[in-house]
DNA sequence: CACCAACGAGAGCACCGATCTTGCTTCGTG
DNA sequence: CACGAAGCAAGATCGGTGCTCTCGTTGGTG
């Protein structure tokens, strides 16, 4: 939790006992990538570095806490792909930003489909994610939001729909709790507004759930190739929140929302 | 997969073992709305209803086929409520009507948080979805694409983005097999428009995406109240597709695009 | 050096899906 | 009506799982 510098593991014990809990991380991981995270076996992962099963319990409490070690590696790993992808396009204006960090999700996911349902599929029945994993899975939402309120500090505005009737809660109030992670988190100057956090919110769900289908296989018979398919839902899902690429339309980087208002 | 009209189960066995087979199923669908889709133990259904592991196996060839037939009910019952919860809204515009499949998808999943994992989580390890789960799956879209092609209908017209940098494939190509599709149901009156089709796509993954985060926790901190957040999300997937309420802006039941081109 | 904690191995528990054999019941038909 | 065939439930069995316990052994340290 607070500082933990590791400081030189001087025994030759300290230092089998790291990597050997790095080899069952490894194996453990590797089982996943090839058969998902339902059908990873302790007992496999043991046979695969050459233990016998009671004994990995001597690294790992449980094969909940595996699971939890492969979590938070798989989170950050997800989330460090994205970071560097929007990274790498800083110079290249915020549409190229958001699709970097949008196509960074689907290839890295795509990449690891196993991987990907640990972090998002069904949880595991009786399995509750401790708190270790919540800071790692907010990176990529992170990087959204950054791009986001780069994009809104050039005048990009979403469209505020019109009023429905039967729906009457205003946006600030539905996202509340996310404009307060937002800001004391200062991922926004100022106060984000409450229709771009909610289309940040939902841009992050379509993208999951455009990722999710087309790994599960739900839009077999609907779309052949993913990459495009993706790319049309991310350039959609950046114009949603009033982004436009450089040079198109009125020159600047972002252009104002499509309507008034 | 031809007729099978099953002609009056004249003789008690075969009464016996309809009763059987309902009374298996019934007993997996409540283990399974109370665990999830990965603790449903065929032993633990067995004891439910009486019998012996072995026994069960009279009626399902495997587990898998249990899973099959939890599939195809889910899928069914799913879909029958977003049709009927469209169908209610007939008499009330088209905003009524999607607002309303929307909301269904979302009650019904809130009210199954385990069926909801069996039809859209992590697939089984060994499982492949077989043909006759297809059907009933796509009865939800089914709707969202009849509602929006009333809404093309009405002069509703989603917003094409400007072209993006490196982002080529038209949107024609990339659900090219979705609108075949549509063609051959007859959902759409004449041929589908490539950016209607792709926003129904995106707003079924939305939709999909937005209830998989509440439901499986990637919301907790962020959004307080999940009816208010898919409302919001409802909305603006509507609008999105170019539709507007009944008596909002022009007066018409769906307002034409929201820019020219 | 002597002690103790960490370690790996093995046996064992309860559970799982799946298969096979063994009797018993029921059905359809000669 | 009777008898063979088919359907049926039960039990044993097999290999697998997560997990716990008890052993020797080995490594680090007072």
């Amino acid at each position: 939790m607070t500082d933990r510098p590791a400081p030189a593991p001087r025994t030759a014990r300290a230092l089998a006992r790291e990597t050997l809990t790095r080899d069952i991380v490894g194996a453990a991981r590797a089982r996943l990538a090839q058969d998902g995270p339902a059908a990873l076996s302790l007992r496999a992962v043991a046979r695969d570095v050459g233990m016998v099963s009671s004994a990995v319990y001597r690294y790992f409490p449980s094969r909940d806490a595996l699971l939890t070690a492969l979590l938070v590696e798989c989170y950050d790993e997800l989330g460090a792909a994205v970071e560097d992808a929007e990274a790498a396009q800083r110079e290249h204006g915020l549409a190229a930003r958001w699709l970097a960090a949008c196509r960074a999700v689907r290839t890295w996911s795509v990449a690891h489909p196993g991987e990907f349902s640990l972090l998002y599929g069904t949880p595991v029945p009786g399995y509750a994610a401790p708190r270790d994993t919540v800071v790692p899975a907010t990176r990529v939402v992170r990087v959204l939001v950054r791009v986001a309120a780069d994009a809104h500090d050039a005048g990009a505005r979403p469209v505020a729909p019109a009023a429905w009737p039967g729906v009457d809660a205003p946006v600030e109030t539905v996202v509340a709790r996310a404009r307060e992670y937002v800001a004391a988190e200062g991922l926004f100057p100022g106060r984000a507004p409450g229709e771009t956090t909610l289309r940040v919110l939902m841009a992050w769900s379509t993208l999951f759930g455009a990722v999710s289908f087309e790994l599960f296989g739900h839009l077999v018979g609907s779309v052949d190739d993913g990459a495009a398919w993706f790319d049309a839902v991310a350039v959609r899902l950046g114009a949603d929140l009033g982004m436009a690429p450089a040079g198109a339309g009125d020159g600047g980087d972002a252009a104002p929302g499509r309507r008034g208002r």
